[in-house]
DNA sequence: ATGTAC
């Protein structure tokens, strides 16, 4: 572990006041020994850094797959109060709303004996990659609703069912989206890729449940072991990468306006309370609801293919829920013992609220959400549960995913796609994308072991694990 | 992540 940095607790360790000039609060870092090893200096002087900003409650926190990013860190959590509190893009993410649904299906094991065909009709099906686009078009008012009304909307045009939405954070739907913050050019990205899954370590994945560990939970969350389900993984695409580097801008000068000391220009933030702030989130919100009806167009596509390749109906396919990975809202939480409506940032990071909370549905009301770890191309992804440990101690929060160990350059210096998809073949794994460097770069050897994560969030309580998912075939960008 | 460049 680097210097400075100490253990408090199980997996749990404390970035103290003072590791970066002007701290305001304390870092706290989820890591086993080994994680440990890998912690990068630099993402540890990001976690730091983000806990400078204005405004920041508790702690400023890193997963266990926290890596360097983009002024703040991948796998960071920050909550930010109402009065004094910043937002800032580079806590949520170029990609708003990156995010990863999981859909059940009624087929075993016995029903997908012919992967590739399987796989390939997906892959026809579904557009992937850089600057794809999508059969439908979404644009003047078409695009101010599913901008405003996220997964609803598409769900009224006949892309869903009707409970999909309530099978969603937030309902599928933020509602501080205003589509007017959205800019032009923005707009003009958006318009031909909804329904499209994007490249990068987006993808959708046919997964067998290998193992359950929690058979109540399981049961509530309504998977049983040898069932085939369905995971989803992309975001807002050009979109909301837009957004971002449009409010990037504002937010550079807003920093400088209100007197905020960044240690990084890549922090820039504005206050909570700001018009710079309310018009970067508003546009960020409609962002958020371009990403979930997204998923909700693929989900659709999904659902109207396996109808046809096999002997199942539409609504044979439920959502079993979808979560957020780049994201920032408004929550309640408990802060020295008083409710308090705070800010989260969660940037490669997953909501994981416990038992009781009014925003879940009430068919997981009892159990805690959903949480989907997705795992990389040949390993496992896990189905977890929220936890209380997690709402007191992280604002309801937990790891998103394995994180890479090498670069995308270092990934196509050292391997060829066709290489890496035979091995994966071998393994009984169909994997196919637009290009063999799109899959290089996605190399499982490129990627953490998704095990290690989700071990120390469980250990760590932030988390109980569910479901172990076994992919079986893969389309990526 | 991203029409992989202001």
């Amino acid at each position: 572990m680097l210097s400075g940095i100490t253990l408090t607790g199980i997996h749990e360790w404390e970035v103290p006041l003072g590791y970066v000039p002007d701290m305001r609060v304390s870092g706290r870092l989820f890591l086993s020994e080994t994680l440990g090893e890998a912690l990068e200096e630099g993402a540890a002087r990001q976690l730091a850094n983000v806990a400078t900003l204005p405004g920041i409650i508790g702690h400023s926190f890193g997963m266990p797959d926290i890596h360097w990013g983009y002024g703040f860190p991948i796998g960071g959590v920050a909550a930010f109060s109402e009065d004094e509190g910043i937002i800032s893009p580079g806590g949520v993410g170029f990609d708003i709303n990156c995010g990863v649904r999981l859909i059940a299906t009624p087929l075993t094991l016995g029903d997908l004996t012919d992967r590739t065909s399987i796989i390939t009709e997906l892959f026809k099906k579904i557009p992937t990659g850089v600057g794809s686009k999508g059969s439908l078009r979404f644009s003047g008012s078409a695009l101010d609703e599913l901008l405003g009304r996220g997964s609803a909307y598409v769900i009224e045009e006949g892309l869903g069912l009707p409970d999909d939405a309530l099978l969603c954070e937030e309902n599928g739907h933020m509602k501080d989206a205003d589509p007017d913050l959205v800019s032009e050019k923005a707009r003009k990205r958006g318009e031909p890729q909804c329904g499209t899954l994007g490249s990068g370590n987006h993808f959708l994945e046919l997964q067998v449940v290998s193992k359950i560990h929690d058979p109540l939970t399981a049961q509530a969350f309504g998977i049983t072991e040898g069932s085939i389900c369905c995971m989803i993984h992309c975001g807002s695409r050009g979109l909301g990468h837009q957004v971002c580097t449009d409010h990037i801008r504002n937010m550079e000068k807003a920093s400088k306006r209100y007197g905020i000391r960044l240690p990084d220009r890549q922090l820039a933030c504005a206050p909570l309370t700001s018009s710079e702030g309310q018009n970067y989130f508003g546009a960020m919100a409609a962002a958020a609801n371009y990403a979930w009806a997204n998923r909700q167009i693929i989900t659709h596509d999904l659902r109207t293919l396996f109808e046809s390749l096999f002997r199942i109906d539409y609504n044979e396919m439920p959502l079993i829920y979808d979560v957020a990975h780049n994201i920032a809202k408004w929550e309640e939480h408990i802060v020295s013992g008083k409710t308090q409506r705070v800010c989260v940032h969660r940037k490669g990071a997953t909501r994981a609220f416990g038992p009781g909370r009014a925003e879940l549905p009430g068919k997981y009301r009892d159990t805690g959400q959903p949480v989907i770890i997705p795992g990389s191309m040949g390993t496992a992804s896990f189905l977890l549960a929220g936890t209380e440990t997690a709402m007191q101690k992280t604002f309801g929060s937990t790891c998103h995913g394995a994180g890479r160990v090498g670069s995308r350059k270092a990934a196509k210096k050292a391997l060829r796609g066709s290489e890496v998809s035979a091995d994966l073949k071998k393994q009984g794994i169909i994997v196919m994308a637009p290009s063999g460097d799109a899959i290089a770069e996605e190399a499982p050897s490129m990627y953490k072991p998704s095990e290690e994560v989700v071990r120390v969030v469980d250990e760590a309580g932030l988390s109980r694990i569910i479901a172990t998912l076994m992919p079986l075939g893969v389309i990526k960008g």
